[in-house]
DNA sequence: CGATTTAGTTATTTCATATAACAAAGTTGG
DNA sequence: CCAACTTTGTTATATGAAATAACTAAATCG
């Protein structure tokens, strides 16, 4: 019974799912001595390359939803990482900015997530490596596409 | 705005989690005419590749919890796809087998899933398509082994 | 100005996954 | 053989991710 998923392992979304879950186990193992979560470090990455940007935005860049976003947020400025500057020009508005704490602690996780992933594609050569980021993000595209009833172009 | 998480897309994970999320509105949208979701898919197509086998054994080749299992199987059961057969020599096990409208069943939605696995790597060629199987398998494979402090194999 | 849209928020729901604890059956070692 | 332990399937429960509706305040549009 070694490979009674045999017929599965042709479909990527299968392996996919299942090289996901290895992958979540060890960001969330990396990434808790700074009591960070796959999202926060998303979000602090994000607002510390963009610094400014609205709430609107980061959950545009991140493709999470608004009110998900917002506990996201809330964690992030409770924990002094972040700040939420009303936009002078746009009062509804926030602008997100990082600290200089925050800005700290992202380089430090940004450097353990480094390592993570060198751990978790040992083993791969460049070239697949290059090969696996182009598919995945083709195969984003194309179920972006396919759902919202677009072409799907060819190459 | 368009490129906010440039630095997060050198993460595999990040990728990965994107491009799942948009594979798995297809599966379940593909499948939706079936009566089936991602679970049930895959574990009837397993049940079906490997008549007889247990819920143990099941649970352990689709990587899910016992317990999250046995809801997937009543599914299946109830719908008349599968039997759960007692094992004559163990009575505490149930052998899973198909029924001939589980095994016509599977045979339409794996061919509706080849299509959409068509679908969406459309545009990736042979070679990075056989790159991208490989490294998946790969990830989960150093995802085990770190998790479970074994050595990870360099080549 | 009134109608519509946008930003952020709240509340709620659904779903996937993980854990603990159990009964029944099987296995093992003294 | 029998007590201790393990395994199978199950129940109940907790957690976390993600989606939706509805609301406010503010901006924009006609």
């Amino acid at each position: 019974m070694t490979k009674a998923d045999r017929t599965l392992r042709r479909f990527s979304g299968y392996l996919m799912k299942r090289a996901f879950n290895a992958v979540q186990a060890d960001v969330n193992a990396t990434l808790h001595p700074f009591g960070l979560r796959m999202v926060t470090f998303s979000a602090l990455v994000v607002i510390v390359d963009n610094a400014g940007l609205s709430q609107s935005q980061l959950a545009e860049s991140l493709s999470i939803e608004r009110p998900n976003l917002v506990l996201v947020v809330d964690e992030l400025e409770s924990r002094g990482l972040i700040l939420r500057q009303r936009d002078k020009t746009d009062r509804r508005a926030y602008r997100l900015v990082p600290t200089a704490p925050g800005r700290k602690l992202c380089a430090s996780a940004l450097a353990a997530i480094d390592d993570h992933e060198a751990r978790l594609t040992a083993g791969i050569d460049a070239g697949d490596r290059a090969a696996l980021v182009a598919a995945l993000g083709r195969i984003e595209s194309n179920g972006r596409n396919v759902h919202e009833g677009r072409h799907v172009a060819r190459s």
